[in-house]
DNA sequence: GCCCATAGTATCGGAAATGATACCGTCATG
DNA sequence: CATGACGGTATCATTTCCGATACTATGGGC
């Protein structure tokens, strides 16, 4: 079952932070935008960069990220299978969201002290 | 009882974006610190912006927000309460990423559309 | 004596999100 | 003939989130 969609206009204008909120919850799909503002990535390469997600999850959190736009999944017709997971031109729009929430994460929380290090080389 | 926080370093750089997500997440926070960046406010008048929120969690939501450094609350002791919520350094820096939620929403989503107008107009 | 305002708590229950585990199909390789 | 790679499904259990509702304290005004 899908997430609620924001179906009630029932808000202030603070409501399209809740609504780019809602879009891009779900534990996972953070860190996979972000991945993929890298470039296409297969499932299993995904799948490395996230320890802990769980084949089911990943699967789940890709096939809502697809739905709402925001990646294309292609399917290449081989054995073993081979399916690539890039970007849509909406996804890309994300970027700078993305990246506002790393920075802070980066600069704020006990994630960021390592990779700080590297972004204060800028 | 309080959301899991970011205990296991597990994972590589896009971390820090989850963990930002984390402390954002959970329906109202978004816009709670959205109005919040106006200018302090009572409970009452936080409540009156967020139509559909309930008692009890715009106070569980306020409850993490301070727990998580992000905002003061300060109790005037007068019959009948007062209570005032107003942004921490800390939250204030979170004004580029609640920023970027909102542009991108006023872009891309229907909760946008109505805002967007003003917007245009800057 | 009763009601109102403010800013909450307490309790219950349902729905949604996530996790654990097992299973699937196909071809290449050993 | 068995095994492994890849990208998944299916099923079940659990955890977490969220909503509805009722209840609380205190002092002032009617």
């Amino acid at each position: 079952m899908p997430r609620i969609r924001h179906t009630s206009l029932d808000c202030s204008p603070g409501c399209a932070v809740e609504a780019t909120l809602e879009l891009i919850d779900g534990k996972w799909k953070g860190v996979i935008l972000y991945h993929l503002l890298e470039g296409t990535l297969r499932f299993n390469a995904i799948r490395k960069r996230l320890p802990n997600v769980t084949q089911r999850m990943l699967t789940m959190q890709l096939r809502e990220l697809e739905r709402d736009g925001f990646l294309l999944r292609t399917v290449y017709p081989q054995v073993p299978p081979r399916v690539e997971y890039s970007l849509t031109e909406l996804g890309r729009s994300l970027e700078p969201v993305i990246m506002a929430l790393k920075r802070w994460g980066d600069r704020h929380t006990t994630f960021g002290r390592s990779t700080a290090v590297a972004e204060a080389a800028e």
